[in-house]
DNA sequence: ACTTCATATCGACATCCATCAATTTATCGA
DNA sequence: TCGATAAATTGATGGATGTCGATATGAAGT
């Protein structure tokens, strides 16, 4: 025979919405999630949660000049090039891409601390 | 009138696939991701592209012991037991939450180092 | 103005995904 | 053996998402 121990009948762990916090230095553990930051924080993690969108990352970052163009893109992701485009929007729309047209093409680049950023994110939770 | 350069016509970024390399020390930068692999990374960031699974690892991280059962998650999240049983298992697949059975219960915590090992994959794309 | 090229946007479609209600599985206590 | 409880599984459904083809925008050169 064994015990079994379990604190009374059901749940009981705080879930607090930590409102506006004065954007500074999460020190670690505190309250919890609450249902707004968790689903702000997902939009990275969700423009990150698709392959070609990592290759995408990947490539850019390894690529002259830390930049490349759709043009660039399309062939080694084996894509169309309104997907691509579709892929580099949500990348920038999630802040880790930075976008700047010149002439007749636009070049995409990784937006400086973007990664370590994210990678900050899975460190506080 | 301004000059814009550009590369040739198309594109001209190598993609090579890096087979099973040995698993050890990426160093950095080294040839962009290979489709094989960034399906497989994309893998883990898909588990954490949900707000839901976010508060799960949350509240899991904080709980007493390091350990929660589903019991104790299903009102803070205000989800169905199904529901999170569900997200519960995504988490577990993705090798970021170990699931330990103890008589009635099935108590959930963090696979240590998890966390920063994605952090990781972030750093070297 | 007209053409060309790079990119963005639109519309459609097939698939995936989060969620729930209902059921099943498994374990403990009586 | 028989409930009672915790958790997993199944099936269904509405909504999000990746992809493409076609089209629109916009800038450069002739």
């Amino acid at each position: 025979m064994s015990i079994y121990v379990h604190n009374g009948q059901m749940n009981s762990l705080q879930t607090i919405e930590p409102g506006l916090d004065e954007a500074c230095c999460a020190p670690s553990d505190l309250p919890a999630l609450g249902a707004e930051e968790a689903q702000q924080k997902a939009l990275v993690f969700k423009a990150l949660s698709d392959p070609n969108r990592l290759r995408l990352l990947s490539i850019v970052k390894g690529a002259g000049g830390g930049e490349a163009c759709v043009c660039d893109l399309t062939e080694p992701l084996d894509l169309g090039q309104p997907t691509v485009s579709h892929h580099l929007k949500i990348l920038v729309d999630a802040g880790l891409l930075h976008r700047e047209k010149r002439g007749t093409w636009a070049y995409y680049s990784l937006v400086p601390g973007a990664l370590e950023k994210t990678a900050g994110i899975l460190a506080a939770l």
